[in-house]
DNA sequence: CGCAGCGCCTGAAGGC
DNA sequence: TGCCTTCAGGCGCTGC
């Protein structure tokens, strides 16, 4: 599935063929997830950015075309008289006779056009965390965000607040090589200053490589990225992990399959246990939940 | 306001 | 061989 290296191996091949095109028409599937791409229609590209895995479509007269892969999205250009390839769920005919479609099998993704500036319409953009490459992203911020929250710390990074555009794979790769266990719901300093380095180290390893292509994903060119090669964790559940030889287990958190290894990845004392019958469970208050009755064991 | 749970989708893979 | 079930999962929405 996409998540930012493959969106931004996608970026990267798309912006030099998109860039200064005038957009002709554009058509959609007519569900309100693709048909929010129309407005574009008339407008120039000036920009094509990311955030997290969004492509952020700079146009001319301060709005923006939102795109967001989902599961099985996809991005590629034909000549005008090619005809579409299936899934097909929005075309938009650009000014030098080419067509960008947007593919997508499952209609997991969403296309919207929004104002540059107000990214209200779309909670997961307008609340996205620091990307993980800026000076904003600190092993500080991490543990602060973490911290902030009594999620599973697996739930929180898929959640895209403590840092943008961190997805299953590369969640599961950053855990393991920092030796975090996904359930835990708090981290030390120590282990903050750890799962930061493995984010950037994983997601700039996926870049380099193109992307990581399990099943569905291709850069803009078609090609199959490289990183599938490189994993040590995700989708290696029963295999022995590459640093102890222990087996690595398979969960589920948050309803994703999550892989990890039971030896490295430390469990914090005191967080296995469920109490259905309390209310609150463990922790201290944070600042967040100011006045809810936290106390600790 | 935080969060758990559900629905959206369809192809691939496994079971019988 | 072919039908049926299960699985994959990012995100929006709803309701507690």
């Amino acid at each position: 599935m996409p998540e930012l290296p493959e969106v931004e191996t996608i970026r990267r091949g798309l912006a030099p063929r998109l860039e200064g095109r005038r957009i002709l028409a554009v058509q959609t599937h007519p569900s309100a997830k693709f048909a929010g791409a129309r407005p574009a229609a008339g407008h120039t590209v000036q920009h094509v950015g990311r955030r997290g895995k969004y492509l952020l479509v700079d146009l001319d007269g301060g709005s923006q075309l939102a795109i967001h892969l989902g599961m099985t999205g996809m991005l590629c250009l034909r000549g005008e008289t090619d005809e579409d390839e299936a899934y097909t769920r929005a075309s938009f005919s650009l000014d030098d006779g080419t067509v960008l479609d947007y593919r997508d099998v499952r209609r997991f993704g969403r296309l919207a056009v929004v104002p540059a500036h107000d990214h209200s319409a779309l909670p997961t953009l307008h609340a996205l965390g620091p990307e993980p490459f800026d000076a904003a992203f600190t092993p500080e911020h991490l543990w602060r965000a973490v911290r902030s929250s009594r999620r599973a710390v697996k739930t929180q990074l898929l959640s895209q607040r403590p840092v943008a555009g961190v997805g299953n794979i590369y969640a599961d790769e950053a855990l393991w090589r920092a030796r975090v266990h996904p359930a835990n719901t708090s981290l030390t300093a120590t282990e903050a200053a750890a799962l930061h380095a493995t984010i950037v180290a994983v997601l700039r390893q996926g870049i380099d490589r193109h992307g990581t292509t399990l099943r569905d994903y291709r850069t803009f060119d078609g090609d199959y990225g490289n990183n599938q090669d490189h994993l040590d964790c995700y989708g290696r559940s029963g295999a022995p992990c590459r640093r102890c030889g222990t087996e690595l287990r398979r969960v589920v958190i948050d309803a994703r399959s999550t892989t990890f290894c039971p030896t490295c990845q430390v469990r914090h004392r005191g967080q296995a246990r469920k109490r259905p019958l309390t209310p609150t469970t463990r922790g201290m208050p944070s600042a967040a939940s100011r006045g809810r009755a936290g106390r600790s064991r």
